[in-house]
DNA sequence: ATAATCTCTATTGACTAAGTAGACTATTGA
DNA sequence: TCAATAGTCTACTTAGTCAATAGAGATTAT
């Protein structure tokens, strides 16, 4: 399961990325848009700022923007900011492997092989899958808005 | 992430099914075959059992045999119960369904349209992988047991 | 200067994960 | 029969995580 806090990460920047290209936009803004509280939001945001996928700037009229455009920032980039690994084990990451401590012999953990196998295809899905395409999906499928 | 528990329960079940088909098997020798903590693996059984996946028989000579043959048991299954569902948000499980309580409308929730595609895929993998699959994979690694 | 805004660290309360303990019940073989 | 051997059940512990909340500090526009 993805935490809450990965849930809202996604709906802060689809938040954004649905606002026209480099617009900058506030901290209670997103929150209230987006439905999320608002001090949880901030240290979202600031995770995701120090990873570079949104640029903030402070002071009066401060806020946040995309720090690239929708199409190339990913599902799987922010999840794994938020949550770490998407594999179902550390020996199965490729982002964040590390051996199970208390596997004898990995090269044949048949285990391990289909933890694999899952991986590889939750990060087909969510590496390619960009803020991009979920607008495009959100269009589809409320053609009126 | 699987739980601990989980990948103590998928190793637990691999070690009855590399067994004769059918044979019996105490706690004692399943915890210290699959290295697991015996009082936690008692724990982990009785699940297993309640729901169907195990048999067991008490008092001297008893122990645990498999509920089903290897081949009828898929990981699928074995983490469904330990772990619960295998999608990445409750509103993107088949066996678990549940609305979240955040979402204005599910129907043109871009997020949830990506999770549904990660879990199915998941589906896909983990309930056609059988014990037996699993150990034919490891028959084929380890050509020389 | 000062008001608005982001930045950072700490704290809280509830919950879960992983494991441990021990009493209880059923079976069996001597 | 009865003691030894197993599984069964409930409770507990300890450490850690999740989801927030709080509040002081730094930065910028006016």
């Amino acid at each position: 399961m993805l935490s809450q806090k990965a849930r809202y990460a996604l709906r802060a920047m689809l938040h954004l990325a649905a606002q026209e290209q480099g617009s900058s936009h506030q901290i209670a803004d997103v929150a209230e848009g987006a439905n999320i509280p608002r001090k949880f939001l901030e240290q979202i945001l600031l995770e995701l700022k120090r990873r570079g996928l949104v640029h903030s700037h402070r002071g009066r009229h401060g806020g946040y923007s995309l720090g690239r455009t929708p199409s190339e920032i990913s599902f799987a980039e922010i999840i794994r900011i938020i949550d770490g690994p998407l594999a179902l084990s550390p020996c199965a990451s490729r982002t964040a492997y590390r051996k199970c401590e208390d596997c004898d012999d990995e090269t044949t953990c048949a285990i391990r092989k289909s933890l694999v196998d899952v991986r590889n295809a939750t990060a087909r899905i969510l590496e390619h899958h960009s803020l991009a395409d979920a607008l495009a999906d959100r269009r589809k499928l409320k053609p009126g808005a």
